[in-house]
DNA sequence: TCATTGATTGACCGACCGGTCAATTCGAGT
DNA sequence: ACTCGAATTGACCGGTCGGTCAATCAATGA
């Protein structure tokens, strides 16, 4: 019976309303200021809860970080896994696309790149396992192209992925900045006029003439 | 009299020294661990010197902080200025060469890309306008060799250098996880593949036959 | 209905935080 | 030789830190 446990609304308990809602407040935080700034008092008081509950949830503040992290991460994962898995003819517009959807994401994400990185800065194991892993599986559509002849075959594969991921992710890691900077556009100027070079300098010949070579 | 002060080590007093001391310390462990993640005690033994005496140089754990920053960021500032000053005539080789340059100052120097980093995330002024100077002045550039059709000019000049920027400065900010990413290359290649990418994508007529348009 | 279990609370702990201050110690000008 | 100001020290401050603990409180199963 009283299967509508769903009724009840901060009235009566509900562990798993609490740990989400200390996990919200931990991820804003944490992305906010970093791990080291934010404290258990302040924690407490954004997720409305006690401190001795977060510690009862999630152990200690490396705890709850950990898993924040987990959440967000988890999170990443699956929706990029999704997409690169889910076409599988490679044609032409495969990797234009897939830019376009990477830096949508972090467009509609901008929390999620300063969570990487301050996870970057402090040398989180984490990250780099399932970026690779990410990374791996872009890297070989890429190549599949390559071999396809739709793009030039001179390059490493898992360099190509790795250009646009930090071209995209150093641009909303660093946004709140360059409003100042001089001449600089919007959001999808930026993303216009990168995808004008790297398509280009991508495209198979690309080595032009115009090359002092080698 | 008493010229020869350079004579006595650690016996006697050396403020200026002792203020060097400190702001290797500050650097050292701002860079490693972020400003909150350091306390002043720990400032004080890695320098060899009081916490009084820090405060007594640099007031506040703030104001040393602001001290490190400034240092680290007038040595960088002057010396890109230099480079971009430097050469005059706007040649084919010119931004390739300046690419070159910046990769490998942040190659030789990658605490810099960490401290800023940090700058970043904590939303740092100061990072902003410098940088936002030294973006202007590689526009410019890339403007002048646009109009004499050295680059396509069907793109912003600001974006470039943002572009080139980017690509330059997450290799290395997230360099020491990468080494388990499948495929990835040295320092080199990894610059040589982007510069591959890059300059043939820049070359005037790069907007090739086989792109679909708009 | 009642015992059990886990959610939740507030009081409390020792450690450490950044910062201050009065007291010393030196160096440099006179 | 004396003085004056700066460099340097260690003791000390109030406050905050992350974490613990015993005690309540509410749901749940027997």
């Amino acid at each position: 019976m009283i299967v509508f446990t769903a009724m009840n609304e901060a009235t009566t308990r509900d562990p798993d309303l609490t740990r989400s809602r200390i996990l919200q407040a931990g991820f804003e935080l944490f992305v906010d200021k970093g791990f080291a700034a934010v404290s258990m008092r302040e924690l407490a008081q954004r997720s409305g809860v006690t401190k001795s509950l977060i510690h009862h949830h999630f152990g200690t503040k490396e705890g709850l970080w950990d898993a924040v992290k987990e959440a967000a991460f988890s999170r990443y994962y699956e929706g990029q896994k999704d997409e690169l898995e889910g076409a599988d003819a490679p044609d032409s517009n495969l990797l234009r696309n897939g830019v376009i959807r990477y830096f949508r994401f972090l467009q509609e994400n901008p929390q999620v790149v300063r969570l990487f990185t301050w996870m970057h800065l402090e040398n989180d194991s984490t990250c780099s396992e399932m970026d690779a892993e990410l990374v791996a599986l872009g890297a070989r559509r890429v190549r599949e192209a390559q071999e396809a002849g739709l793009l030039r075959a001179d390059v490493n594969p898992t360099h190509v992925v790795t250009i646009f991921i930090h071209a995209c992710s150093q641009w909303f890691e660093v946004r709140p900045q360059h409003k100042n900077w001089e001449g600089i556009g919007s959001d999808d100027e930026y993303l216009e006029d990168f995808m004008k070079i790297f398509m280009d300098g991508l495209a198979p010949g690309a080595a032009g003439p115009e090359t002092d070579s080698n």
